[in-house]
RNA sequence: GCUGCCGUAGCUCAGUGGUAGAGCACUCCCUUGGUAAGGGAGAGGUCGACAGUUCAAUCCUGUCCGGCAGCACCA
C-alpha cells in the first residue's frame, strides 16, 4: 500500500502502482472529468503516472492557470501531427511553449503560406476531435535513433543524440502519431480544446545558429476558452496601435527614409522629447558626480586596431577613406595604400584618451566621464526597427575609471541611479540579466573569471533579482542588461553596466597609487537609457503617445471659439511661452468641435478654450485630454497649475516649493 | 544577413493586360460655430526601380531596392 497526501493535509491509502487517474476517479467523478494533469510534490506530471508513496498530489484542472502551458504544449504536438498528415515528408524538430503561445519548427522544401495556416488549423481541429489519448513510452537510445532514422527525421536523430546519457528517452504517442518529448501532457488531444489559432510563419535557424539550415517556424497560441483567446487577440490589436513608428508619423515626431536607412530625421515635436530627455539625464548625471565630455566622431583606424574594435567589431563599423576618391574612371576610386578612419561605434576608446591626458592619481578615482555619444553601427538590415534599432544612435554613455575595490560601490550607485530614473519614467518592470563571456572576446579567462564574479557579486549585494545570459557579454567584458518591454511585449535592452579589465590594458590607461606605483584602473561602461532613440520609442509605446506633461511636445493649445477672442488668445500664448510652457495657438476658422478633436487626436494634454465670455472675464475653459468635462478657471491659476505640472520629475519638488 | 509576406496620392486602402480611384490630410470659398469630424470646390500619383513576355504592363515573369514579422546579431 502507498499513502497519498493532498494539499489540505488529508491522506488516503492506495495499492502500489496506483496512477493519478485512479486516485482522482476515487475521489469524485466531476473532479476526474475536469482534471487534465497533476502536481506530484509540486512537479507537473502526467495524470497517468504512478503515484509514489508519501507524495503530495494536487490535481490540475483544465481551467487552472497551470494548465495553460499544457494546453499550448499539447497544441504544438497536434500542430506537428497536422502538418505531417497534410504534407508527409516534412521533418519535425522542436515545438516549445513560449510566452503567450507556442511554435513548432519544421523542415520542408516548400515553405508554408498564410493559407496553409488555415488548412493546418482545420486539420488540427479534426485531430483534436478524434481525441486520441496521450501515452508515454520510454525507449532505448538505439530504438529511438533507429526509429527516427528510418522515418528520415534527421533533426530528431540529432536531438536524440543530444540527450544526456543519464536521461531516459521519452516518447509520447497520440493515436498513430508520436514525438520525442520530455512531457508532461494532458490526458488526450481533446483537452487542447478549440480555442487556438496559428498566428504566423517565419524562418528560424536550426538550433539558433545562422550557420545551420533555416527551418519554417509556425507560431500559434491557445487558451482554455474562446473568450480568453478573443480577449488576447483584441489586446494584441490594441497594442499594435501603440507602435511608436505609427505614432511617430501620426504625431509628427520623426521619420525614417531610404536615403539614410536606420538614421532618424527628428521633427520639431519629436526633438522636443529628445531634448527634454537629454536635459533630464544631464541633470541626473551631474547630480551623481559625472563630468560631461564630447569626443570625435571620426577616428583614425589606428586607435580601433589598438582598442580591439577593428578585430572584433569591424563588420559593424562604417569605415571612411582619408582621401578624396578619384573620379577619373567609371567608379570613384581610392588608392590601395589609403589610410582609413572609422565612425565611432562606441565611445570607450575616446574616453580612455581623455583619461590618459596628464597623470591621474588614485585621488582622481573614481572618475566618471559622460557623453551623449553619437555612435554609428552598421547593423544588419533585418535588424533595423524604427527607433528601437538604428544605425545612428545617441547613447547616454559614461565610463567610470576606478580601482577594483570601488567596483561594488560604483555598481550599487549606478543601480540606484538607474532605478530612480526608471521610476521617474514610470517603469517598474525591469528585467536584469548578467551576460557572461561570449565566444568572440578579448582578454584571458582568468581576467573574465574575476570580472564576471565581481559584477555578479556587486549586483547580488544590491539585493536585486537577475538572470544569467550565458555568452551574451561584450567582447571586452561581462555586462548587466536592463530590459524594458515595448507595446506588444518584445523585450529591449536599455540600461547596461559593463565591467572591463581589457580596454584599460590595451589602451594603456594608468594612475599613480598611494604607494607611488603605476596601476591599471578598471573601466565600467554604463548607460541608463541605453540610446535616446530606443528609450524614447519605449516611452512612446508605453504611454501610447500620451506623453507625460513634461515631455509633451505641445503642452497646451489655446483654441478660440470665435474670432473675437483671437487677440485674447494670443496674449495668453505669449504669457504661457514666457513662463516656459510649450503653448500653441489655434485661431483657425473651424468649429470648436473640430479643434478639440484634432488636438485630442494629436495627444495634446491640455487645451485652453476661449470664447467671448473668457476674453471678457480673463478666464480659460480648461479641457484635459481624455476627459469630457472642462473647468473654467482664471487664466493665472490655470497657468500656475500647468507650470507645476510641467516640471520634469527631478525638478518637481523644487517647483512645488517655489 | 536568413526565411516568409508586402510595396497604388502625405496617411489608410479599393482596382484593372488598353497609362488609375475612395476616405482622411492639403489649398481656396462659404460658415463665427461653446468642447472628439459644418458645407462646397480644387490640387495632388512615370501604380518602389530596372529588365523581360506582349500590339499593349501598375497588373504576368525575373532581378534589385525598401517595408513588416520572426530568426541570427545588438543599445
Amino acid at each position: 500500500m502507498i499513502t497519498v497526501r493532498f494539499p489540505d493535509g488529508a491522506t488516503r491509502e492506495y495499492a502500489m502502482g496506483t496512477t493519478g487517474t485512479t486516485v482522482v476517479e476515487s475521489i469524485s467523478k466531476s473532479l476526474a472529468k475536469a482534471t487534465v494533469a497533476m502536481r506530484v510534490d509540486g512537479v507537473l506530471s502526467d495524470l497517468s503516472d504512478e503515484v509514489p508513496d508519501g507524495a503530495t498530489i494536487e490535481f490540475v484542472k483544465r481551467d487552472d492557470p497551470a494548465a495553460l502551458e499544457l494546453i499550448r504544449h499539447d497544441a504544438a504536438h497536434v500542430l506537428a501531427e497536422a502538418v505531417q498528415e497534410l504534407w508527409p515528408g516534412t521533418q519535425v524538430t522542436i515545438g516549445p511553449v513560449i510566452e503567450n503561445g507556442f511554435y513548432y519548427d519544421f523542415y520542408r522544401e516548400q515553405p508554408f503560406s498564410e493559407e496553409d495556416l488555415r488548412a493546418i488549423e482545420k486539420k488540427m481541429a479534426e485531430i483534436i476531435d478524434r481525441g486520441a489519448a496521450f501515452t508515454k513510452e520510454v525507449w532505448s537510445r538505439d530504438q529511438a535513433r533507429a526509429f527516427f532514422e528510418t522515418k528520415g527525421e534527421a533533426f530528431k536523430v540529432e536531438l536524440v543524440d543530444a540527450i544526456p546519457e543519464d536521461q531516459s528517452i521519452r516518447i509520447y504517442r497520440q493515436g498513430q502519431w508520436l514525438d520525442l518529448c520530455r512531457g508532461p501532457h494532458m490526458r488526450s488531444v481533446k483537452d487542447v480544446g478549440q480555442a487556438f489559432t496559428l498566428t504566423k510563419v517565419a524562418g528560424a535557424y536550426w538550433r539558433g545558429d545562422s550557420n545551420n539550415p533555416v527551418l519554417s517556424r509556425i507560431y500559434g497560441t491557445a487558451f482554455a476558452t474562446r473568450e480568453q483567446l478573443e480577449a488576447y487577440l483584441t489586446m494584441m490589436e490594441e497594442a499594435e496601435k501603440r507602435d511608436h513608428r505609427k505614432l511617430g508619423r501620426e504625431m509628427d515626431l520623426f521619420h525614417l527614409q531610404e536615403e539614410a536607412q536606420g538614421s532618424v530625421f527628428w521633427h520639431p515635436k519629436g526633438f522636443v522629447i529628445y531634448n527634454q530627455m537629454e536635459a533630464y539625464i544631464r541633470r541626473r548625471l551631474d547630480g551623481a558626480g559625472y563630468k560631461e565630455i564630447k569626443t570625435p566622431q571620426l577616428v583614425d583606424n589606428k586607435l580601433w586596431v589598438k582598442s580591439g574594435h577593428w578585430g572584433k567589431f569591424r563588420e559593424n563599423m562604417f569605415v571612411v577613406p582619408d582621401e578624396i576618391p578619384s573620379t577619373e574612371g567609371e567608379q570613384p576610386e581610392i588608392s590601395s595604400d589609403v589610410n582609413f578612419l572609422a565612425l565611432k561605434p562606441m565611445n570607450c576608446p575616446a574616453h580612455v584618451q581623455v583619461f590618459n591626458q596628464g597623470i591621474k592619481s588614485y585621488r582622481d578615482l573614481p572618475l566618471r566621464l559622460a557623453e551623449f555619444g553619437c555612435c554609428h553601427r552598421n547593423e544588419a538590415h533585418g535588424a533595423l526597427h524604427g527607433l528601437m534599432r538604428v544605425r545612428q544612435m545617441t547613447q547616454d554613455d559614461a565610463h567610470i575609471f576606478c580601482r577594483e575595490d570601488q567596483i561594488q560601490a560604483e555598481t550599487e550607485a549606478f543601480c540606484n541611479l538607474l532605478d530612480s530614473v526608471y521610476a521617474d519614467m514610470g517603469f517598474s518592470e525591469v528585467k536584469i540579466l548578467l551576460a557572461t563571456r561570449p565566444d568572440t572576446r578579448a582578454g584571458d579567462d582568468a581576467v573574465w573569471d574575476v570580472a564576471e564574479k565581481g559584477l555578479g557579486d556587486a549586483l547580488a549585494a544590491t539585493g536585486r533579482k537577475f538572470e544569467i545570459a550565458e555568452g551574451e557579454g561584450a567582447f571586452y567584458g561581462p555586462k548587466l542588461e536592463f530590459h524594458l518591454k515595448d507595446a506588444i511585449g518584445r523585450s529591449w535592452q536599455c540600461g547596461t553596466l559593463q565591467l572591463d579589465f581589457v580596454m584599460p590594458e590595451r589602451l594603456d590607461a594608468s594612475y599613480v597609487a598611494e604607494d607611488g606605483s603605476r596601476q591599471r584602473p578598471v573601466m565600467l561602461h554604463r548607460a541608463i537609457l541605453g540610446s535616446l532613440e530606443r528609450f524614447i520609442a519605449i516611452l512612446i509605446e508605453n504611454h501610447a503617445g500620451k506623453m507625460p506633461m513634461w515631455l509633451a511636445p505641445v503642452q497646451v493649445v489655446v483654441a478660440t471659439i470665435v474670432s473675437e477672442a483671437d487677440e485674447y488668445a494670443q496674449k495668453l500664448v505669449d504669457q504661457l511661452k514666457a513662463a516656459g510652457i510649450r503653448a500653441e495657438i489655434d485661431t483657425r476658422n473651424e468649429k470648436i468641435n473640430y479643434k478639440v478633436r484634432e488636438h485630442s487626436v494629436g495627444k495634446v494634454p491640455v487645451m485652453f478654450v476661449v470664447g467671448k465670455r473668457e476674453a471678457e472675464e480673463g478666464t480659460v475653459s480648461v479641457r484635459r485630454l481624455g476627459s469630457d468635462g472642462q473647468a473654467v478657471l482664471p487664466f493665472r491659476d490655470a497657468m500656475v497649475a500647468l507650470m507645476a505640472e510641467a516640471a520634469a520629475p527631478d525638478l518637481k519638488a523644487a517647483a512645488q516649493a517655489a
